[in-house]
DNA sequence: ATCCTCCCCTAC
DNA sequence: TAAGGTAGGGGAGGAT
């Protein structure tokens, strides 16, 4: 029993701590990095101009005169004004009056500040999109063993072969791809243009890292060494664009992929029965460029170490091959900062023993390193600098915390805004947890505080010097309410007793994760497997399955889960205290053989189930199911058994997809009423399923570049020179036409708020007015899906359409906690609704975006349907465990019709 | 020994 | 002007 006391006394958990001690990487390490490596390798003397800062602030002595007056502390109001007259950014009649530093753009005075930063901030999105890719393609744990290749793939013993790839200076090539005129020239991304000022270069092309521009640097350093360097916007939805064709391919080519991040991936080309590599990546290099414009380079070698570092030596726009013998010749002379892993704290522990290359390295014995830098760090510089890596590729497990922080532009007067920028980092959390679909029971709130001896930031409203607070608590039940972490948030501040005034960023992680829609309950209880092995049980067929390891990793934890459990009321209710008994798991670690033979499947069924739901599937059949249907489909459709050298790759796209696959509607057609040939089930009506098959030919994906782009410019004249089915279809949807939807009561949405009877949504013009209604509805729906999608859309650039933020947003629909209930429907209906509207909308002016909202409204209505089909044809106390498991209040009557 | 907790370090 | 985020690996040191 480890919980001591309540939510309102946190101080009980401990101590807030402090490091007050005075290292390097307590100072502002990012400028010290900086300007160490200028005098290490450039050796200008402009480098002094960050270290000042650092001086003064380690002396104390504020008054110490500095070298250039831009980055003094005490001439930055001065600087600030000169800034604003830079002839660079400056419009003709744009004279700007000097104003005292950190004030626009602080969190003083943007009440909207969190989400505007998250918006503009680059390191935010690679991070945001480095998991994004590696939970698009999740892979097993342990490694790849699903490869449909076949069973023969023991018995060839190949050697490894990795391939790493990586977009060459990603964020610029991305921009000028469609302007050659600059390709040659020195080009940057950066936020700002400003000679004297302190943005930071994102990525630099390679004519300006000859004269020394790199990510990280100031813009003011960049223009000194380079003058003429040109500096571009950044452009995120091209990057992500982009970033999605740069993985359809690699995962076209191959199924064992591990994104690195939203430019780079590792790819495990050991089975894939290439015999000329060389070949084969530079294939995937064309295919890479032709598709995207922008080049990239990949390494080769036998384990995941070399292909990085082979790939370092083939950029840019090259490939590289280290085979086995050369591994040695490379490494010999290699710096060991190029090691991955090796960072400057390393690097300069190691430099201080006089080891400065890999050959140097391998002279010191495994048991030194390991006694002078740890058991681990040990053993892997002594593997590394012999070429050693024995990672597998593609072993990224599930996530274990979540968090956002701010260290930029944070600035308070008072404990109100404090409060306000919480509450709003709080907010910006839970919509990543519900957008993650887990809750969680750990938080961390982190506090960067102005060191007392730290003048200004040498960086534009910068943390500058600081000492870094931390506090946490772990309550007993796991949350991703906005309510709760709010409480629990505001409280951890208060016992920081800290002064606002010095505080200079503070951040929110969220640990112990749990999955959402079963942190209440055992999770393995009412698992998919679960009704699975029970159908499988009933019609007597046996199937083993111990060789899989992903499906029961859950078992360890329900064991351990064996804790005092505590619900908390509402609001400011404290806890209530609650025992719970550690559920058993019944259907768990001992009946993992049990599962029905795959030709018993209905495939119709399972290829209509959500996606997620199909992928859980998929992985209890080792991978292979989806491969299974693919043939089976292409075995129905022709007479011939077509062997498709591609199908291994195909069958893994399947597997994850994703992406707008109409033949999953088209499945539905056939209209399977049940899960399991041998179960009995009413059959469904056919009216019921309106029309699905008919655009079901035409190939969808996310991509935004779908359709041929003559047609995204016609109006209704070309409207009607389509097929006609595909007319019909879209007509169909147009409530005018036809409305076989339910209404949705405005008032259901917001029942939590009011009991009064609104209007019909259908009735209310959702789009109408700027940001259109249905913004407000939804926000005020107290329904995660309908928050989560008005979020996203008020988030989305520009250029925003309701397509892809749809796509995002869907595909969380069928794993929120509320799925099947009474909301759940009316947001479905909501949606439908929405959907509908904007078609009508947009008939006439963009016929892609139509098609592919009708597409989506079409997936919506029969993923509703085919899951109370799914429920419908389950065993009757499976139904029961489903609706317990969804709060008692599964409604089926309720679902769309 | 083994686990847990609080950081630091690293990479993009 | 300017947007110094994010999450996992792993070491140190204490609890068991
Ligand atoms: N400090 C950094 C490092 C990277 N990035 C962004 C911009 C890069 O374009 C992108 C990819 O990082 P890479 O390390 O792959 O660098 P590039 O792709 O720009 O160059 P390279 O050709 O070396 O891969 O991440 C950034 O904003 N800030
Ligand atoms: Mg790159
Ligand atoms: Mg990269």
């Amino acid at each position: 029993m480890s919980y001591a006391g309540p939510i309102e006394d946190p101080i009980s958990y401990g101590e807030w701590q402090s490091a007050e001690d005075l290292k390097p990487r307590d100072l502002e390490s990012k400028d010290l990095m900086q300007e160490n490596y200028n005098v290490a390798r450039v050796e200008e003397s402009t480098c002094s101009v960050a270290m000042q800062e650092l001086s003064d602030a380690a002396s104390g002595d504020g008054s110490h005169a500095p070298l250039s007056a831009p980055s003094s502390p005490h001439n930055c109001a001065s600087a600030c004004s000169d800034w604003t007259s830079d002839p660079v950014n400056e419009g003709p009649s744009n004279l700007k009056i000097p104003r005292s530093p950190n004030q626009k753009h602080s969190t003083l005075v943007d009440a909207n500040f969190v989400e505007n930063y998250f918006k503009h901030s680059r390191l935010h999105f690679i991070g945001t999109w480095r998991n994004r890719y590696r939970k698009r393609f999740p892979s097993s744990p342990g490694g790849f063993r699903c490869s449909s290749s076949g069973p023969s793939s023991s018995a060839t013993t190949n050697k490894t072969i990795i391939i790493h790839v990586d977009m060459d200076c990603f964020f610029v090539s991305v921009v000028i791809r469609n302007r050659p005129e600059l390709k040659d020239k020195p080009v940057a991304i950066c936020h700002s243009d400003n000679p004297r000022g302190t943005a930071e270069i994102s990525s630099a092309n390679y004519p300006a890292r000859s004269h020394g521009v790199k990510a990280g640097i100031f813009v003011r350093d960049a223009k000194s060494r380079c003058p003429h360097l040109v500096i571009l916007s950044y452009d995120f939805e091209a990057y992500e664009e982009v970033a999605d064709r740069f993985y359809n391919i690699l995962h076209k080519y191959c199924n064992k992929v591990q994104a690195v991040s939203c430019d780079e991936a590792f790819l495990d080309a050991t089975d894939s029965g290439v015999e000329d590599i060389q070949a084969f990546v530079s294939m995937i290099r064309k295919e890479i460029l032709d598709a995207t414009g922008c080049s990239a380079s990949a390494g080769i070698g036998g384990n995941m170490l070399m292909a990085r570092l082979a790939t370092r030596t083939a950029k840019p726009d090259g490939q590289c091959y280290i085979p086995a013998e050369k591994v040695e010749e490379h490494l010999r002379e290699l710096p060991v900062k190029a090691l991955p892993g090796i960072g400057h704290v390393l690097e300069e522990k190691l430099n201080r023993r006089q080891i400065t290359t890999c050959g140097q390295l391998r002279m010191i014995s495994k048991e030194t390193l390991q006694k002078d830098f740890g058991y681990k760090t040990g053993s892997t510089l002594w593997n590394y600098s012999r070429g050693i890596d024995d990672r597998l590729v593609g072993t990224i497990q599930e996530s274990k915390s979540i968090g956002a922080d701010v260290n930029w532009g944070v600035r308070f007067k008072d404990l109100k805004d404090v409060q306000h920028f919480l509450l709003n980092l709080c907010k910006e959390v839970s919509l990543r947890l519900l957008g993650c679909g887990v809750k969680g029971r750990k938080f961390t709130l982190k506090i960067k505080k102005r060191r007392s001896d730290a003048g200004e930031p040498v960086k534009y409203l910068g943390c500058g010097v600081c000492d870094n607070l931390s506090h946490s608590v772990t309550v007993p039940m796991a949350t991703d309410s906005v309510d709760v972490l709010e409480r629990v948030v505001s409280q951890l501040f208060m016992t920081s007793h800290i002064d606002v005034d010095g505080i200079r960023g503070m951040g929110l992680q969220v640990s112990k994760l749990e999955t959402a829609d079963s942190s209440k309950q055992g999770k393995e209880r009412y698992s998919i497997r679960s009704w699975l092995t029970a159908a499988s049980t009933k019609t007597g067929h046996n199937r083993s399955s111990s060789h899989e390891k992903g499906v029961d990793a859950d078992n360890g934890k329900n064991g351990v889960d064996e804790r005092q459990v505590q619900l908390q009321g509402d609001s400011s209710t404290p806890f209530i205290e609650m025992t719970e008994a550690s559920p058993s798991v019944t259907a768990g670690s001992g009946q993992r053989g049990t599962l029905p033979p795959m030709n018993e499947l209905d495939i119709g069924v399972i290829e209509s189930l959500p996606p997620e739901v199909f992928s859980e599937i998929n992985d209890m059949y080792d991978g292979k199911l989806a491969h299974f249907i693919t043939e089976k489909r292409s075995k129905e459709k022709e007479n011939i058994s077509f062997a498709c050298p591609a199908a291994s790759g195909e069958a893994f796209a399947a597997c994850e997809e994703q992406q707008y696959n109409e033949e999953e509607i088209q499945a539905v057609v056939s209209c399977p009423n049940k899960l399991f040939v041998g179960m009995k089930s009413e059959p469904v009506s056919d009216a019921s399923v309106p029309n699905l098959d008919l655009i079901s030919n035409a190939p969808v994906s996310g991509d935004s570049g779908l359709m041929p782009s003559s047609l995204s410019q016609v109006d209704t004249s070309v409207f009607q020179e389509l097929p006609e089915d595909l007319k019909t279809d879209i007509l169909e949807l147009l409530p005018a036409h036809r409305n076989t939807e339910s209404s949705l009561d405005a008032s259901l949405v917001c029942a939590n708020n009011q009991s009064s009877t609104g209007p019909s949504i259908s009735s209310i013009d959702l789009w109408v007015g700027d940001p259109p209604e249905w913004i407000d509805i939804f926000k005020a729906s107290n329904c995660q899906i309908l928050w989560i999608l008005a979020e996203m859309y008020q988030r989305a650039g520009a250029k925003k359409q309701l397509s892809s933020v749809l796509q995002r947003t869907m595909s969380q629909i069928y794993i929120l906690p509320d799925v099947g209930t009474d909301g759940w429907a009316e947001a479905v209906s909501c949606l439908c609704e929405l959907i509908k509207q904007y078609l009508k909308l947009k008939i006439s002016t963009d016929i892609e975006e139509v098609y592919i909202c009708s597409c989506l409204l079409r997936r919506l209505t029969a993923r509703s349907k085919i899951f109370v089909e799914v429920y419908n044809n389950m065993l009757p106390h499976f139904q029961a465990s489903v609706s317990e498991s969804y709060g008692g209040s599964f409604c089926i009557a309720s679902v769309m019709e």
